[in-house]
DNA sequence: TAGACAGGAA
DNA sequence: TGAAATCCTGTCTA
């Protein structure tokens, strides 16, 4: 009984001993059932939330086999409280359905009776005859609504309502494009129950792995009417280039949704931004009605971690239109992760950096966390200050400069990209160093000429701000040091780390994080790093000294 | 008709 | 927790 790797507690949390022999057997499958919280040196502490368990449903796992799990790696045996929560969830998933009936009714039923009703208070509806529980016959429009509700109460509703057709849209793809195997995967993945619940869900594919293509793969297998969802105008017009690539479609048969364009067509391209927006007296949504007016057969949502709160409401009316999330990160950190999963749809494909890298598809990640101590006059300065400008101060540690010199000689003949969240710091190191320095005031032009020459390796180091998270054109790179970054979030992580991996022909970059130790941003650190965790990776640690 | 810029939003 | 970036609309200029 001792000798075994997993503390499983009753709040949920389980902590998993990483020296020992077994981790590499009960890593995986932890991954399938829970969520990583937290690193503390030799141990990974991941926790069991209700979408977790609904994903390890998803994936066809069933309680029992969680149970004989836990019962033959867990150090004691597994509290009863937590095994009755776990199998009231997996009894939650698929207790409520949507399906459509032989005349096309829509119909809403739960093997519990008395559920619709409790959840429903106040609304009339017509039974529906069921063989087991109780069924009301719902409006093909209230799909949508009813599924958030029910997601509200943690009762997640199979969606087997299936989709209305699109308006025929003739799109190939060209003999040129072709598809890797993962991305064949994962469009299979999406569309293998095409009448039922399948044609709807969340693809999770790391920064450079091709988002693009899987979305331009799923159009020309469904051959109808698309809405690409993006958040802003660079993957805008990537999307749109991508498609005159790789694709038969013809340029007229493409509109840009956008404030500067306002085309709708049988491929719209729109931002997230431009449906959300309403108009400032009426409070009314300016542009909604105009999409929900075209008949989709598909609709993409890309980066769907970023989809705006507003906008759910918006996605709650499209139920009937078959609809792809496509994001590099997991989206579990968000709290609007249930709106997603009952609005898009749950995962459906997911595919981590390590098996891309073993493919030769993505360049092997060094990650090396550097603590940069403040000087003591620093330090008092830090000690002193209120907690909420602590978190500052410790960011922008003057020290880290010293550091970014040693770390500028030691790669010099590689390129470089130094990112930063203040841009106080990253004028101070573009003085200091005589590089270029790109924030979200550098004008459009001027970003490019710059990226250009970096492409051109005209010049060897760019230093860009937090313009650097999202921009699609920035050209590749070898290494990164990322002097100081936002309150922790996986997501900014994944994206930096993502820009470096983008193949290339080296077989490994490096990213470099540079940190005060004991203050608050080791802290939020420590949190950001779960993301290369979680992905298979380890951040090497190093102090350093002058 | 296009672009530049200010101001507001989330 | 807070700073920075982005996108939208409307207005002005050529």
């Amino acid at each position: 009984m001792q000798r075994r790797p997993l503390l499983i507690q009753q709040d949920r949390f389980i902590y998993a001993d990483t020296t020992h022999e077994e981790y590499g057997i009960v890593r995986p499958i932890l991954q399938d059932i829970a969520d990583l919280i937290k690193t503390p040196s030799t141990t990974h502490i991941y926790q069991v939330s209700e979408q977790s368990i609904w994903y390890a449903c998803e994936q066809g796992i069933e309680f029992h086999q969680i149970k004989t799990f836990f019962e033959q790696f867990g150090k004691l045996s597994p509290p009863k409280p937590l095994l009755d929560w776990m199998e009231q969830q997996f009894y939650r998933f698929g207790l409520v359905e949507i399906i459509q009936d032989n005349s096309g009714q829509f119909c809403l039923r739960s093997k519990e009776k008395g559920l619709i009703g409790q959840i429903l208070k106040n609304h009339d509806y017509r039974q529906c005859p069921v063989e087991e529980g109780e069924g009301v016959f719902i409006d093909e429009s209230e799909r949508g609504w009813i599924k958030a509700q029910f997601m509200a109460f943690d009762y997640p509703v199979r969606d087997q309502g299936g989709y209305e057709e699109g308006t025929p849209l003739p799109i190939e793809t060209l003999p040129a494009m072709k598809l890797r195997s993962y991305q064949k995967e994962a469009v299979e993945a999406l569309l293998k129950r095409k009448q039922t619940d399948g044609g709807n869900g969340v693809i999770i594919l790391p920064c450079g792995a091709g988002k693009t293509i899987v979305g331009l793969a799923l159009m020309a297998e469904l051959k109808q009417e698309v809405l690409i969802l993006t958040p802003n105008d660079t993957s805008l017009r990537q999307w749109a280039r991508e498609l005159m690539d790789k694709t038969t479609i013809d340029s007229s048969k493409v509109g840009f949704y956008s404030s500067t364009k306002k085309e709708l067509a049988p491929v719209t391209i729109a931002t997230y931004q431009m449906l959300t927006h309403r108009n400032a007296k009426t409070k009314k949504f300016s542009h909604l009605p105009t999409f929900q007016s075209r008949k989709w057969g598909l609709v993409i949502y890309d980066e769907v971690h970023l989809l705006p709160a507003p906008l759910f409401r918006f996605a709650a009316s499209l139920q009937s239109v078959r609809r792809v999330g496509l994001t590099a990160t997991c989206v579990r950190e968000d709290k609007k992760e249930k709106e997603i999963f009952s609005l898009i749809g749950p995962k459906r494909y997911e595919i981590g950096i390590q098996s891309l890298e073993r493919h030769g598809w993505l360049a092997h990640p060094v990650c090396k966390e550097i603590k940069v101590p403040f000087d003591e006059h620093k330090a008092r300065h830090y000690w002193e200050s209120s907690k909420r400008d602590q978190f500052r101060i410790a960011s922008e540690n003057p020290k880290k400069l010293d550091v970014v010199e040693e770390l500028l000689k030691k790669h010099k003949r590689e390129k470089i990209l130094i990112i930063g969240q203040y841009i106080d710091q990253l004028e101070q190191v573009a003085k200091r160093f005589s590089y270029p320095l790109i924030t979200g005031q550098t004008p459009k032009e001027q970003r490019e000429v710059l990226f250009e020459q970096f492409r051109n390796s005209k010049i060897s180091t760019l230093i860009l701000s937090r313009v650097a998270n999202l921009a699609l054109d920035l050209p590749d790179a070898q290494v990164g040091i990322q002097l100081s970054g936002t309150f922790g979030s996986r997501q900014e992580e994944a994206q930096r780390i993502g820009r470096l991996l983008r193949p290339s022909q080296q077989a490994s970059v490096h990213f470099y994080s540079l940190v005060t130790p004991f203050t608050k941003e080791q802290e939020r650190a420590m949190n950001r790093q779960l993301f290369m965790v979680e992905q298979g990776y380890e951040y090497e640690s190093e102090e350093w000294s002058s």
